[in-house]
DNA sequence: GTACAATATAGATGGTTATCTATATAGATG
DNA sequence: CATCTATATAGATAACCATCTATATTGTAC
């Protein structure tokens, strides 16, 4: 359980990563118009794309020329509530 | 900006954190009670608690005998922002 | 079918990270 | 003061990660 957000966590603890994220989610849907806006190579942004796709973070399907990424919102949503869940835990009180 | 939640979102991204900050929030305030549930040596505990203090997200106060936790719940709300603010990020529709 | 365009893979590299054991520090207590 | 308890630091290590250059793959278009 913890493992599978620590996964995902670790995914967005990437500068380039979370700005690949946005500008995805802004509508630039293929790494062609990516690279153009990120301080690093071509193979790189691969690189991240394939990461952020693995934790699933992301889909890609091809569209002619290009491949097309897209953020899966509900993941993202999914660790939103992580984190609202994590944060209004409730303290045991027993345990002093 | 993205560097600041990348930094926050990296140590987020480690599943004994999690579980750390999760205990901290439940009302464990002192390493010494938290080693016992995980599977972790006292040093790397130590280590994970600076890395986690360092972040912004705990705070900790010497009290008598022992260094007790904090973690800060604001940080956590901020990082849920962020996420919802990507997430919620409007489509540019003269990109294509 | 040659050439170009978009993307991925391979291999190398330098840096970071999580972990350990061993040791130090600092305070409390007998 | 000797000892115990809580915590931190030092130093080592193996694994992982982000990045690059160079090359491969796959498809399109002349």
């Amino acid at each position: 359980m913890y493992e599978k957000y620590a996964q995902l966590f670790k995914v967005l603890g990437d500068a380039n990563r979370l700005k690949i994220i946005e500008l995805l989610i802004k509508g630039e849907t293929c790494s062609c118009t990516l690279i153009d806006k990120l301080p690093i190579s071509q193979p790189t942004l691969s690189y991240h794309l394939k990461i952020i796709s693995e934790a699933g973070l992301a889909e890609s399907k091809k569209d002619g020329n290009w491949i097309k990424y897209y953020i899966k919102k509900d993941v993202l949503t999914e660790l939103k509530i992580f984190i609202e869940q994590i944060r209004d835990t409730e303290v045991e009180q027993c345990n002093l």
